[in-house]
RNA sequence: GGGUCUAUGGCGCAGCCAGGUAGCGCACCGGACUUUUAAUCCGGUUGUCAAGGGUCCGAAUCCCUUUAGACCCGCCA
């Protein structure tokens, strides 16, 4: 039991990477090349949830490689799904006439790409290339046009009335007991959902439907009564997601894909069709939990609580977001930006944990965070260890200093030895903690009431800052005109504490006050005389 | 109805998934430094690890039961 042999990096993606590899030893499945999978949602604005399921898939290729196989991640944008609702903070692009139709024909409301879903998709794969995951990129648009889902919507529309019946078993839904696991795009109005799959025609490969009014969330889609059929190896319309990951997996080979658990009955139904109909023994999964933000709630665009990678990294590093999606995988957790600074110390600790300036007594634990530093690294480390500035100091100077913030906060941490020598890597730090001060730590305005004796005092402190002699000490002058004007000396620095920072108390105010700059402050304090 | 997760000092959390002396931040107390307050630095106090049972030489960690809370699914993707 003393001598637990330590698989890969010692962290979970690897434990994982070995479970998969069992399993196919065990299946007698060719290991020539593992393919892993993440599905990129293209309906909405992609947050970090989305982000992750990709970043974690990604490590688990990394894994496998470091095991020593050959590895490969496929981004697969679901962008023939149809538009169910308009996301929060687009409702201005009347987006409303799109509703129902796939949004890889959707127009890009923005103009940038070929289409809404393509707009979507790609906002999530910059947030992968900012992150440095590599990927292949496929769509669901192509893979139906090219007919490589041909042969599995063959066999899955054959055996319907088996799979209807199992879906009913497992999940509790039954409308597919009644209706083909097949969405068509009706070929007069482009929209899916509204054309209803009635039958499935083997010998032609084709599904005949019907246009009719239909109900998406809680309104109605008006549909116009058009009767086709559409061909199962065109991109005429697509399997519902309950058997659609079933013939993705089979036709490309996918060995791994890490889901959400709002999927999860997708995922056990898909890997029935699997394994049952298809007989392809499904992927190793792993399941995650969902983000949650502070107060509990899902992660929701409407709700207007997203996270989305770009705006993280205007925040916290590439390496941060890496960070929080490899540290673990198991449980519930309400993520938030205020987050960004304790991973900003955690890769530092980490990092000196790897460079053994952190000692760790337990073997173990000692492998797993170096593991983890490695993993975060994307298994290609640092050669050596890059200098560390506490995020939380550089949070409190950026907040001192607003103007010119780079230079002076860089001059502070040079003043401080903090640092030796100003460094590109730090003012891209100081850059970061900057725009997280900037946005979340605005002060709020404190009220102060100033009787006639506080008002003098501060006006002869505003004189003698905007004086033209040197003030050899600061400190020393407030306190003298403290003591000058009967008030006492510990009510006066608190009155310049609440003005200055917005709080009762702070640094030594001499130097700080030169920190900020006299004239700076002698404008502040007149505004409240 | 089905499922998942969570419960650890006053507060917020890590540690659990691969068992080996219970940790961090804030708060609190003491010391150092400072022509006041503070910041900073050093040191310290605070825990029947939700409850009960089991496995084990050893359980916060693994297994079972219970309680409480949160979330997901039961439209669709």
């Amino acid at each position: 039991m003393t001598e637990q042999k330590i698989i890969g990096k010692g962290t979970w993606i690897d434990k994982l990477a070995s479970e998969l590899l069992e399993r196919e030893k065990a299946l007698g499945r060719n290991t020539d090349l593992l393919k892993v999978e993440s599905g990129l949602g293209a309906s909405g604005i992609p947050h970090i949830g989305s982000l992750g399921d990709a970043v974690r898939a990604c490590g688990v290729k990394l894994a496998l490689e470091n095991l020593g196989y050959k590895s490969e991640l496929i981004a697969y944008s679901d962008d023939l799904d149809g538009l169910r609702k308009i996301p929060e903070g687009m409702q201005e692009f009347g987006l409303e006439e799109h509703i129902a139709k796939p949004v890889s024909l959707i127009p890009d409301p923005y103009g940038c790409h070929d289409s809404y879903g393509m707009h979507m998709s790609s906002i999530l794969l910059d947030g992968l290339d900012k992150v440095g995951i590599k990927y292949e990129f496929r769509r669901a648009v192509d893979t139906y046009k090219q007919g490589l889902l041909k042969d599995q919507i063959h066999t899955i529309l054959q055996n319907s009335t088996k799979i209807g019946e199992k879906i009913s078993e497992l999940v509790g839904q039954e409308k597919y007991q009644k209706y083909l696991p097949y969405f068509p795009v009706c070929a007069n109005c482009n929209r899916l959902y509204t054309a209803e799959a009635s039958e499935y025609i083997a010998d032609e490969k084709k599904v005949k439907y019907t246009c009719h009014d239909t109900e998406i969330g809680s309104k109605m889609v008006k549909g116009c009564s058009h009767v086709g059929e559409a061909d199962i190896g065109k991109d005429l319309g697509k399997l519902a997601w309950k058997v659609e990951f079933a013939a993705r997996w089979t036709a490309f080979d996918i060995r791994f894909e890490a889901y959400g658990k709002d999927i999860m009955d997708s995922v056990k139904v898909n890997d029935w069709v699997s394994d049952e109909i298809l007989e392809f023994p499904h992927p190793h999964h792993v399941k995650y939990e969902m983000f949650l933000d502070k107060g509990g709630k899902k992660i929701s665009k409407s709700l207007g609580n997203v996270i989305t990678a770009q705006k993280w990294l205007e925040f916290g590093s590439p390496k941060s977001i890496l960070l929080l999606l490899y540290k673990r995988i198991t449980g519930a957790r309400e993520l938030g930006f205020d987050d960004i600074p304790g991973l900003m110390s955690e890769y530092n600790e980490l990092e000196d944990i790897y460079f053994g300036r952190i000692k760790v007594d337990n073997q173990a634990k000692l492998i797993k965070n170096k593991g983890l530093y490695e993993y975060v690294n994307l298994l290609n480390p640092p050669k050596q260890s890059s200098t560390h500035v506490n995020y939380r100091l550089l949070i409190e100077l950026a907040k001192i200093f607003k103007e010119n913030r780079g230079q002076r906060v860089m001059k502070k941490l040079l003043d401080y030895g903090v640092i030796k020598n100003p460094e590109p890597e730090i003012e891209k730090l100081i850059e970061l903690a900057g725009n997280y001060s900037n946005e979340f730590d605005e002060q709020e305005k404190i009220q102060i009431d100033l009787d006639d004796t506080a008002k003098k005092a501060l006006t002869l402190l505003i004189k003698a800052l905007n004086g033209d002699e040197e003030l050899e000490d600061i400190q020393n002058t407030i306190y003298q005109i403290a003591k000058g004007n009967d008030i006492q000396p510990k009510d006066f620095f608190k009155i310049l504490y609440q003005i200055i920072l917005g709080t009762s108390r702070g640094p030594k105010i001499g130097p700080f006050i030169s920190d900020i700059g006299r004239k700076q402050v002698a404008k502040t304090l007149s505004e409240y005389v």
